[in-house]
DNA sequence: ACTATGTGAGACATCAACGTATCATCTCTG
DNA sequence: CAGAGATGATACGTTGATGTCTCACATAGT
Protein backbone atom coordinates (compact mmCIF):
# COMPACT_ATOMS: atom_id res chain seq x y z
CA UNK A 1 0.00 0.00 0.00
CA UNK A 2 3.00 2.51 0.37
CA UNK A 3 3.87 3.05 -3.33
CA UNK A 4 2.50 -0.12 -5.44
CA UNK A 5 0.83 2.19 -7.87
CA UNK A 6 3.27 4.58 -8.91
CA UNK A 7 2.87 5.66 -12.53
CA UNK A 8 6.06 6.97 -13.03
CA UNK A 9 8.95 6.10 -10.61
CA UNK A 10 10.68 8.82 -9.48
CA UNK A 11 14.58 9.61 -9.09
CA UNK A 12 16.01 9.13 -6.57
CA UNK A 13 18.03 12.27 -6.69
CA UNK A 14 14.93 13.68 -7.21
CA UNK A 15 12.84 12.29 -4.57
CA UNK A 16 15.58 13.70 -1.49
CA UNK A 17 14.99 17.29 -2.86
CA UNK A 18 11.47 16.79 -2.84
CA UNK A 19 11.41 15.76 0.84
CA UNK A 20 14.24 18.44 1.93
CA UNK A 21 11.90 20.81 0.11
CA UNK A 22 8.49 19.49 2.39
CA UNK A 23 10.04 19.67 5.67
CA UNK A 24 11.99 23.02 5.37
CA UNK A 25 8.43 24.34 4.57
CA UNK A 26 7.22 23.08 7.04
CA UNK A 27 9.77 24.70 9.05
CA UNK A 28 9.63 28.13 7.80
CA UNK A 29 6.34 28.38 7.54
CA UNK A 30 5.99 27.16 10.86
CA UNK A 31 8.12 30.26 12.13
CA UNK A 32 6.07 32.70 9.90
CA UNK A 33 2.75 31.42 7.78
CA UNK A 34 3.97 34.31 4.92
CA UNK A 35 7.40 32.96 4.07
CA UNK A 36 8.19 33.06 0.73
CA UNK A 37 8.24 30.27 -1.38
CA UNK A 38 11.62 31.89 -2.93
CA UNK A 39 12.76 31.62 1.02
CA UNK A 40 11.80 28.19 1.45
CA UNK A 41 13.68 27.19 -1.91
CA UNK A 42 16.74 29.11 -0.77
CA UNK A 43 16.43 27.29 2.81
CA UNK A 44 16.21 23.88 1.03
CA UNK A 45 18.92 24.55 -1.20
CA UNK A 46 17.27 24.16 -4.15
CA UNK A 47 16.23 27.09 -6.89
CA UNK A 48 12.63 29.00 -6.94
CA UNK A 49 12.10 26.93 -10.42
CA UNK A 50 12.73 23.76 -9.00
CA UNK A 51 10.46 24.43 -6.00
CA UNK A 52 7.98 25.38 -9.42
CA UNK A 53 8.67 22.35 -10.84
CA UNK A 54 7.55 19.76 -8.21
CA UNK A 55 4.89 21.94 -7.11
CA UNK A 56 2.58 23.88 -9.30
CA UNK A 57 1.45 26.32 -6.51
CA UNK A 58 1.88 27.32 -2.79
CA UNK A 59 -1.09 25.37 -2.20
CA UNK A 60 0.01 21.88 -3.74
CA UNK A 61 2.95 22.62 -2.03
CA UNK A 62 0.87 22.27 1.41
CA UNK A 63 -1.46 19.88 0.18
CA UNK A 64 1.86 17.76 -0.36
CA UNK A 65 2.70 18.72 3.22
CA UNK A 66 -0.03 17.90 4.74
CA UNK A 67 -0.14 14.55 2.89
CA UNK A 68 3.11 13.52 4.20
CA UNK A 69 2.58 14.58 7.38
CA UNK A 70 -0.56 12.93 8.09
CA UNK A 71 1.26 9.71 6.51
CA UNK A 72 3.51 9.40 8.77
CA UNK A 73 1.86 10.38 11.66
CA UNK A 74 -0.35 7.37 10.58
CA UNK A 75 2.82 5.35 10.57
CA UNK A 76 3.75 6.23 13.52
CA UNK A 77 0.29 5.32 15.57
CA UNK A 78 0.41 2.29 14.04
CA UNK A 79 3.87 1.06 15.19
CA UNK A 80 2.49 1.90 18.52
CA UNK A 81 -0.32 -1.18 17.85
CA UNK A 82 -3.21 0.79 19.15
CA UNK A 83 -5.09 -1.99 18.59
CA UNK A 84 -3.54 -4.92 20.48
CA UNK A 85 -0.82 -3.34 23.08
CA UNK A 86 -2.70 -3.38 26.56
CA UNK A 87 -4.28 -0.19 26.42
CA UNK A 88 -1.96 1.71 29.10
CA UNK A 89 1.11 0.46 26.70
CA UNK A 90 -0.35 1.25 23.58
CA UNK A 91 -1.18 4.79 25.07
CA UNK A 92 2.55 5.30 25.88
CA UNK A 93 3.90 3.93 23.15
CA UNK A 94 1.56 5.70 20.53
CA UNK A 95 2.41 9.23 22.15
CA UNK A 96 6.30 8.68 21.95
CA UNK A 97 5.77 8.17 18.46
CA UNK A 98 3.18 10.70 17.56
CA UNK A 99 5.66 13.22 19.56
CA UNK A 100 8.55 12.27 17.47
CA UNK A 101 7.05 12.42 14.28
CA UNK A 102 4.90 15.48 14.59
CA UNK A 103 7.81 17.52 16.16
CA UNK A 104 8.86 17.46 12.06
CA UNK A 105 5.54 19.12 10.96
CA UNK A 106 4.77 21.44 13.43
CA UNK A 107 3.08 24.10 11.24
CA UNK A 108 1.64 21.62 8.53
CA UNK A 109 -0.19 19.87 11.23
CA UNK A 110 -1.50 22.94 13.25
CA UNK A 111 -3.33 24.80 10.73
CA UNK A 112 -6.81 23.05 9.48
CA UNK A 113 -6.36 23.52 5.95
CA UNK A 114 -9.52 23.14 3.28
CA UNK A 115 -8.83 19.23 3.61
CA UNK A 116 -8.39 17.36 0.18
CA UNK A 117 -10.26 13.91 0.02
CA UNK A 118 -6.67 12.32 0.41
CA UNK A 119 -6.43 14.67 3.35
CA UNK A 120 -9.27 13.72 5.21
CA UNK A 121 -9.14 10.15 4.35
CA UNK A 122 -5.83 10.26 6.20
CA UNK A 123 -7.61 12.49 9.46
CA UNK A 124 -10.38 10.35 8.99
CA UNK A 125 -7.94 7.08 9.67
CA UNK A 126 -6.47 8.69 12.39
CA UNK A 127 -9.19 9.65 14.41
CA UNK A 128 -10.73 6.26 14.52
CA UNK A 129 -7.31 5.14 15.76
CA UNK A 130 -7.06 7.58 18.37
CA UNK A 131 -10.83 6.95 19.42
CA UNK A 132 -10.28 3.38 18.75
CA UNK A 133 -6.94 3.52 21.74
CA UNK A 134 -9.60 5.52 24.07
CA UNK A 135 -12.50 2.82 23.80
CA UNK A 136 -9.56 0.39 24.32
CA UNK A 137 -8.98 2.37 27.29
CA UNK A 138 -12.20 2.72 28.67
CA UNK A 139 -12.64 -0.88 28.89
CA UNK A 140 -10.07 -1.97 30.76
CA UNK A 141 -11.46 0.86 33.38
CA UNK A 142 -8.91 3.67 32.25
CA UNK A 143 -11.57 6.33 31.51
CA UNK A 144 -14.93 6.63 32.84
CA UNK A 145 -17.42 4.21 31.43
CA UNK A 146 -20.21 6.61 30.13
CA UNK A 147 -17.94 9.31 28.98
CA UNK A 148 -17.93 10.99 25.59
CA UNK A 149 -14.66 10.13 24.15
CA UNK A 150 -14.15 13.73 22.01
CA UNK A 151 -13.64 15.84 25.21
CA UNK A 152 -10.72 12.81 26.30
CA UNK A 153 -9.58 13.27 22.51
CA UNK A 154 -8.95 17.07 22.72
CA UNK A 155 -7.48 16.90 25.84
CA UNK A 156 -5.00 14.31 24.49
CA UNK A 157 -4.42 16.23 21.41
CA UNK A 158 -3.70 19.26 23.70
CA UNK A 159 -1.21 17.60 25.62
CA UNK A 160 0.46 16.01 22.84
CA UNK A 161 0.84 19.77 21.35
CA UNK A 162 2.41 20.95 24.76
CA UNK A 163 5.13 17.92 24.31
CA UNK A 164 5.71 18.63 21.06
CA UNK A 165 6.78 21.87 21.70
CA UNK A 166 8.79 21.26 24.78
CA UNK A 167 10.40 18.78 22.41
CA UNK A 168 11.34 21.04 19.74
CA UNK A 169 11.90 24.20 22.10
CA UNK A 170 14.17 22.73 24.94
CA UNK A 171 14.94 18.67 23.59
CA UNK A 172 13.32 17.32 26.55
CA UNK A 173 13.37 13.31 26.48
CA UNK A 174 10.52 11.72 24.28
CA UNK A 175 9.66 9.07 26.82
CA UNK A 176 9.66 11.42 30.17
CA UNK A 177 7.32 13.71 27.75
CA UNK A 178 5.11 10.71 26.92
CA UNK A 179 5.14 9.60 30.22
CA UNK A 180 4.01 13.20 31.41
CA UNK A 181 1.27 13.30 28.89
CA UNK A 182 -0.51 10.08 29.57
CA UNK A 183 -0.48 10.39 33.47
CA UNK A 184 -1.42 14.19 32.71
CA UNK A 185 -4.11 12.75 30.42
CA UNK A 186 -5.39 10.57 32.91
CA UNK A 187 -4.68 12.01 36.78
CA UNK A 188 -4.62 16.04 35.64
CA UNK A 189 -1.91 18.23 37.43
CA UNK A 190 -3.71 18.24 40.79
CA UNK A 191 -2.85 16.23 44.21
CA UNK A 192 -4.24 12.71 44.20
CA UNK A 193 -6.26 12.92 47.44
CA UNK A 194 -9.09 15.44 47.85
CA UNK A 195 -7.09 17.68 50.35
CA UNK A 196 -9.61 19.40 53.17
CA UNK A 197 -8.49 22.99 52.11
CA UNK A 198 -6.42 24.86 54.25
CA UNK B 1 -4.70 54.02 33.61
CA UNK B 2 -6.97 53.44 30.67
CA UNK B 3 -6.46 57.07 28.18
CA UNK B 4 -5.41 59.92 30.91
CA UNK B 5 -2.70 60.05 28.31
CA UNK B 6 -4.28 60.91 24.95
CA UNK B 7 -2.86 63.66 23.07
CA UNK B 8 -6.43 64.04 20.47
CA UNK B 9 -9.41 62.45 21.80
CA UNK B 10 -10.79 60.25 18.89
CA UNK B 11 -13.91 61.09 18.08
CA UNK B 12 -16.93 58.35 19.17
CA UNK B 13 -17.95 57.33 15.48
CA UNK B 14 -13.93 56.84 14.78
CA UNK B 15 -13.68 54.82 18.02
CA UNK B 16 -16.69 52.18 16.84
CA UNK B 17 -15.55 51.72 13.67
CA UNK B 18 -11.99 50.90 14.89
CA UNK B 19 -13.27 48.40 17.17
CA UNK B 20 -15.24 46.98 14.48
CA UNK B 21 -12.63 46.72 12.53
CA UNK B 22 -10.15 45.03 14.67
CA UNK B 23 -12.53 42.22 15.79
CA UNK B 24 -13.78 41.43 12.23
CA UNK B 25 -9.82 41.38 11.55
CA UNK B 26 -9.20 38.55 13.98
CA UNK B 27 -12.29 37.10 12.73
CA UNK B 28 -10.96 36.77 9.09
CA UNK B 29 -7.65 36.12 9.59
CA UNK B 30 -8.70 33.05 12.25
CA UNK B 31 -10.05 31.84 9.10
CA UNK B 32 -6.88 32.59 7.00
CA UNK B 33 -3.70 34.05 7.97
CA UNK B 34 -3.63 35.60 4.45
CA UNK B 35 -7.09 37.62 4.32
CA UNK B 36 -6.51 40.83 2.29
CA UNK B 37 -6.83 43.97 3.74
CA UNK B 38 -9.18 44.49 1.35
CA UNK B 39 -11.55 41.80 2.23
CA UNK B 40 -11.26 42.70 6.22
CA UNK B 41 -12.09 46.44 5.57
CA UNK B 42 -15.39 45.35 3.34
CA UNK B 43 -16.23 42.61 5.97
CA UNK B 44 -15.85 45.56 8.87
CA UNK B 45 -18.27 47.82 5.93
CA UNK B 46 -15.52 50.21 5.70
CA UNK B 47 -13.57 51.40 2.67
CA UNK B 48 -10.14 50.04 2.60
CA UNK B 49 -8.87 53.99 2.75
CA UNK B 50 -9.97 53.79 6.13
CA UNK B 51 -8.44 51.13 7.27
CA UNK B 52 -5.12 52.51 5.58
CA UNK B 53 -6.08 55.66 7.88
CA UNK B 54 -6.10 54.01 11.18
CA UNK B 55 -3.55 51.53 10.82
CA UNK B 56 -0.45 52.27 8.38
CA UNK B 57 0.24 48.68 7.91
CA UNK B 58 -0.94 45.50 8.19
CA UNK B 59 1.91 44.98 11.02
CA UNK B 60 0.40 48.18 12.49
CA UNK B 61 -2.95 46.54 12.59
CA UNK B 62 -2.14 43.21 14.05
CA UNK B 63 0.00 44.85 16.53
CA UNK B 64 -3.29 47.10 17.70
CA UNK B 65 -5.16 43.80 17.67
CA UNK B 66 -2.93 42.45 19.76
CA UNK B 67 -2.52 45.25 22.08
CA UNK B 68 -6.75 45.12 21.99
CA UNK B 69 -7.03 41.69 22.90
CA UNK B 70 -4.17 41.07 25.48
CA UNK B 71 -5.73 44.41 27.24
CA UNK B 72 -9.33 42.36 27.20
CA UNK B 73 -7.88 39.60 28.70
CA UNK B 74 -5.94 41.08 31.18
CA UNK B 75 -8.85 42.77 32.47
CA UNK B 76 -11.16 39.64 32.53
CA UNK B 77 -8.76 37.73 34.51
CA UNK B 78 -8.78 40.91 37.05
CA UNK B 79 -12.27 40.56 37.37
CA UNK B 80 -11.91 36.74 38.51
CA UNK B 81 -10.12 37.79 41.44
CA UNK B 82 -7.17 35.84 40.74
CA UNK B 83 -5.42 37.00 43.92
CA UNK B 84 -7.59 37.03 46.65
CA UNK B 85 -10.79 35.20 46.37
CA UNK B 86 -10.12 31.35 47.13
CA UNK B 87 -8.31 29.32 44.57
CA UNK B 88 -10.72 26.87 43.26
CA UNK B 89 -13.21 30.10 43.17
CA UNK B 90 -10.72 32.32 41.46
CA UNK B 91 -9.77 29.23 39.33
CA UNK B 92 -13.31 28.84 38.28
CA UNK B 93 -14.24 32.22 37.65
CA UNK B 94 -10.70 33.77 36.12
CA UNK B 95 -11.42 30.53 33.31
CA UNK B 96 -15.01 31.00 32.56
CA UNK B 97 -14.12 34.92 32.18
CA UNK B 98 -11.25 34.43 29.71
CA UNK B 99 -13.23 31.88 27.44
CA UNK B 100 -15.77 34.24 27.21
CA UNK B 101 -13.26 36.89 26.18
CA UNK B 102 -10.60 34.81 24.08
CA UNK B 103 -13.60 33.79 21.80
CA UNK B 104 -13.54 37.00 20.28
CA UNK B 105 -9.73 36.84 19.68
CA UNK B 106 -8.69 33.36 18.63
CA UNK B 107 -6.31 34.11 15.72
CA UNK B 108 -4.50 37.16 17.91
CA UNK B 109 -3.92 35.50 20.95
CA UNK B 110 -3.21 32.16 19.18
CA UNK B 111 -0.44 33.17 16.60
CA UNK B 112 3.19 34.13 18.35
CA UNK B 113 3.65 37.74 16.70
CA UNK B 114 7.10 39.54 17.08
CA UNK B 115 5.79 41.09 20.37
CA UNK B 116 6.26 44.63 20.64
CA UNK B 117 7.16 46.25 23.77
CA UNK B 118 3.91 46.91 24.86
CA UNK B 119 2.35 43.48 23.70
CA UNK B 120 5.01 41.94 25.69
CA UNK B 121 4.75 43.98 28.88
CA UNK B 122 0.65 42.58 28.92
CA UNK B 123 2.29 38.91 28.32
CA UNK B 124 4.13 39.40 31.32
CA UNK B 125 1.44 40.17 33.15
CA UNK B 126 -1.14 38.02 32.50
CA UNK B 127 2.21 35.18 32.73
CA UNK B 128 2.48 36.83 36.12
CA UNK B 129 -1.51 36.52 37.28
CA UNK B 130 -1.60 33.06 36.11
CA UNK B 131 1.30 31.86 37.90
CA UNK B 132 0.41 33.40 40.75
CA UNK B 133 -2.92 31.98 40.71
CA UNK B 134 -1.42 28.37 40.13
CA UNK B 135 0.76 29.04 42.97
CA UNK B 136 -2.28 29.95 45.72
CA UNK B 137 -4.02 26.57 44.38
CA UNK B 138 -0.65 24.84 45.13
CA UNK B 139 0.03 26.24 48.87
CA UNK B 140 -3.87 25.51 49.14
CA UNK B 141 -2.89 21.50 48.29
CA UNK B 142 -4.74 22.02 45.13
CA UNK B 143 -1.21 20.82 43.42
CA UNK B 144 1.33 18.77 44.68
CA UNK B 145 4.34 21.21 46.77
CA UNK B 146 7.14 20.37 45.27
CA UNK B 147 5.72 20.35 40.89
CA UNK B 148 7.32 23.06 38.48
CA UNK B 149 4.52 25.18 37.73
CA UNK B 150 5.16 25.78 34.00
CA UNK B 151 3.65 22.14 33.26
CA UNK B 152 0.25 22.96 34.89
CA UNK B 153 0.50 26.26 33.29
CA UNK B 154 0.97 24.69 29.35
CA UNK B 155 -1.74 22.53 30.57
CA UNK B 156 -3.74 24.75 31.51
CA UNK B 157 -3.80 27.22 28.30
CA UNK B 158 -4.11 24.03 26.02
CA UNK B 159 -7.32 23.51 27.95
CA UNK B 160 -8.23 26.56 28.07
CA UNK B 161 -8.01 26.55 24.34
CA UNK B 162 -10.05 23.52 23.68
CA UNK B 163 -12.49 25.35 25.72
CA UNK B 164 -12.89 28.28 23.56
CA UNK B 165 -12.77 26.08 20.21
CA UNK B 166 -15.76 24.25 21.99
CA UNK B 167 -17.23 27.53 22.81
CA UNK B 168 -17.04 28.93 19.67
CA UNK B 169 -17.96 25.92 17.79
CA UNK B 170 -20.69 24.72 19.77
CA UNK B 171 -22.05 27.12 21.81
CA UNK B 172 -21.11 25.54 24.74
CA UNK B 173 -21.89 27.12 28.25
CA UNK B 174 -19.62 28.90 29.68
CA UNK B 175 -19.65 28.17 33.08
CA UNK B 176 -19.81 24.37 31.85
CA UNK B 177 -16.85 24.69 30.01
CA UNK B 178 -15.03 26.41 32.77
CA UNK B 179 -15.75 23.69 34.70
CA UNK B 180 -14.53 20.94 32.74
CA UNK B 181 -11.44 23.15 32.21
CA UNK B 182 -10.26 22.90 36.05
CA UNK B 183 -11.82 19.58 36.82
CA UNK B 184 -9.88 18.12 33.77
CA UNK B 185 -6.71 20.20 34.40
CA UNK B 186 -6.50 18.92 38.69
CA UNK B 187 -7.98 15.66 37.71
CA UNK B 188 -7.58 14.59 34.39
CA UNK B 189 -10.15 12.58 32.29
CA UNK B 190 -9.31 9.39 33.68
CA UNK B 191 -10.90 7.09 36.68
CA UNK B 192 -9.11 8.10 39.65
CA UNK B 193 -10.68 9.30 42.12
CA UNK B 194 -12.66 7.28 44.60
CA UNK B 195 -10.89 3.88 43.92
CA UNK B 196 -8.64 3.28 46.59
CA UNK B 197 -8.42 -0.07 46.14
CA UNK B 198 -8.92 -2.37 43.16
C1' DA C 1 -26.17 75.86 13.12
C1' DC C 2 -21.23 75.65 12.61
C1' DT C 3 -16.88 73.42 12.29
C1' DA C 4 -13.54 70.07 12.86
C1' DT C 5 -13.25 65.46 12.00
C1' DG C 6 -14.23 61.06 9.81
C1' DT C 7 -15.66 58.66 5.68
C1' DG C 8 -16.49 56.63 0.84
C1' DA C 9 -15.18 56.40 -3.69
C1' DG C 10 -12.00 56.27 -6.98
C1' DA C 11 -7.60 56.99 -9.35
C1' DC C 12 -2.81 56.09 -9.19
C1' DA C 13 1.85 54.22 -8.45
C1' DT C 14 4.65 50.57 -6.60
C1' DC C 15 6.43 46.35 -5.62
C1' DA C 16 7.02 41.75 -4.32
C1' DA C 17 5.43 37.09 -5.09
C1' DC C 18 4.13 34.11 -8.42
C1' DG C 19 4.30 31.30 -12.51
C1' DT C 20 6.50 30.07 -16.97
C1' DA C 21 10.08 29.37 -20.31
C1' DT C 22 14.77 28.53 -22.01
C1' DC C 23 19.28 26.56 -22.05
C1' DA C 24 23.53 24.94 -20.42
C1' DT C 25 25.21 21.76 -17.07
C1' DC C 26 25.17 18.09 -14.03
C1' DT C 27 23.77 13.39 -12.17
C1' DC C 28 21.34 9.31 -11.86
C1' DT C 29 20.22 4.76 -13.95
C1' DG C 30 20.61 1.01 -16.90
C1' DC D 1 29.36 4.98 -21.32
C1' DA D 2 25.01 7.06 -23.11
C1' DG D 3 20.73 8.98 -22.68
C1' DA D 4 16.96 10.32 -19.94
C1' DG D 5 16.02 13.05 -16.22
C1' DA D 6 16.92 16.79 -12.81
C1' DT D 7 18.85 21.17 -11.67
C1' DG D 8 20.60 26.12 -11.62
C1' DA D 9 20.65 30.40 -13.48
C1' DT D 10 18.32 33.84 -15.71
C1' DA D 11 14.93 36.47 -17.89
C1' DC D 12 10.22 37.75 -18.61
C1' DG D 13 5.26 38.72 -17.97
C1' DT D 14 1.33 38.87 -14.83
C1' DT D 15 -1.17 39.66 -11.02
C1' DG D 16 -2.82 41.27 -6.75
C1' DA D 17 -1.94 43.47 -2.38
C1' DT D 18 -0.45 47.56 -0.59
C1' DG D 19 0.00 52.40 0.31
C1' DT D 20 -1.03 57.30 -0.97
C1' DC D 21 -3.79 61.06 -2.54
C1' DT D 22 -7.83 63.90 -3.60
C1' DC D 23 -12.40 65.55 -3.16
C1' DA D 24 -17.13 65.56 -2.17
C1' DC D 25 -20.11 64.22 1.50
C1' DA D 26 -21.62 62.73 6.28
C1' DT D 27 -21.48 63.16 10.98
C1' DA D 28 -20.20 64.21 15.82
C1' DG D 29 -19.64 67.59 19.25
C1' DT D 30 -20.32 72.08 20.91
Amino acid sequence: MTESATPRPQRADAERTTRKILTTADQLLGQDPTTTLEQIATAAGVARATLHRRFTSREALIEAMTVSALTHVNEAIEAGRPGTAPPLVALHQVTANVIDVKSGWRFTLNHTHPASDAVSTLQDQITHRCLQLLARAQQAGLLPAETDLSWPQRTYYALLDIAIHEHAEHDTNTDELADRVVTTLLNGVGTRVQQPSQ
